[in-house]
DNA sequence: GTCTATAGGGGGATAGAC
DNA sequence: GTCTATCCCCCTATAGAC
């Protein structure tokens, strides 16, 4: 019963960590098994489809953040810790071996997914981007943040480009990711 | 000798829209031969690997961009102009079919392309983000751009948003791209 | 729950005819 | 320059033994 959670969780963990290494496309079930020290027939006995298997990583993904914003640790925070905070999310992803932003990775494979997965991406999106745009109106209320415009468009302009930050960051370097963050703060605080 | 040069252009065409809709991993040779109403082996005989294919595809995309930043029609532009010509681009790739930014799209596929490509997408979007750090400068010292810190780190910022918002767009529909480029202009101005 | 074995498809690439 | 035919590899997925 114990081994079977654990068995999940880690095949679930090695997929979330290919999708943002190599995108959906780029690992297979024999990837996973052989990080696993399994055959590829026993992932199969957990998520019986590849669709399946990527559907659970990022509903998984979904509820964490989802878990983390309504938690007294993030939910009082003043607005530019939660800035901060939601900064170090992609900054630790960037520090893990260069991995990328889940959403934007299937962003590019969209195109090449099946729909649920699409539908997964878009609620993702959708829930990071509510959050971002929640956090700025609330910055710019208290007096902390300042940007001309609909917060909504703000939000959608930090988040995409810290999507793009960390790609970039895999041509270009760390360096190039840590600018961009720093530049945002910048203009919002400025 | 004619028809040589159509095929080849024929192919890196396709190879170039296929890239921006699905990725470099994402389309096959197959794929290719079946557009242009040929077999599998006529496309090798003009590239032998996709590993040229791809090459090609970036290089004759990076001389695009600097026969058009060379040329009189957008050197001689005002840095507002500059930066309404670049954001056209990006919004052209999102209206023909909701393409991507081909750096973007090989950013993501990083650690799964040859050495040669990475190359390639290093040089593009080192060349993408030198100019547009060249316009920022150049808008700023006219008074036309507002905005503080580095023109390096601003560049980063705009390039990273324009690529993360034509991926976000294909989540969330094009009014997301749209906003940011909004966005982007409100900041820069105000 | 995990194994072996295998089916069935698609991919990149090559040889040789035309 | 393009064709047919083919090789070999990797992929997703399944059947049935243990």
């Amino acid at each position: 019963m114990i081994r079977n959670t654990n068995t999940q969780r880690a095949i679930l963990d090695l997929a979330e960590s290919f999708m943002q290494d190599k995108g959906f496309n780029g690992f297979s079930y024999a990837h996973i098994a052989a990080e696993l020290g399994v055959k590829n027939a026993a992932i199969h006995y957990h998520f019986p489809t590849k669709e399946v298997l990527g559907c659970a990583v990022i509903k998984r993904y979904r509820d964490r953040f989802q878990l983390w914003i309504n938690n007294a640790r993030v939910k009082d925070l003043s607005p530019q810790e939660k800035l901060d905070w939601f900064f170090s999310i992609y900054t630790n992803t960037r520090a893990d071996n260069g991995k990328v932003c889940l959403a934007g990775s299937l962003e590019i494979d969209f195109n090449s997914i099946p729909t649920s997965l699409r539908e997964q991406t878009e609620a993702l999106t959708s829930e990071l981007l509510t959050w971002l745009q929640a956090t700025l109106s609330e910055g710019r209320d208290a007096g902390v943040f300042h940007f001309n415009g609909d917060p909504v468009s703000k939000a959608a302009l930090i988040l995409s480009s810290l999507q793009g930050a960390l790609q970039m960051a895999r041509a270009l370097g760390t360096g190039k990711y840590y600018a961009v963050v720093e530049q945002h703060k910048q203009d919002l605080l400025a």
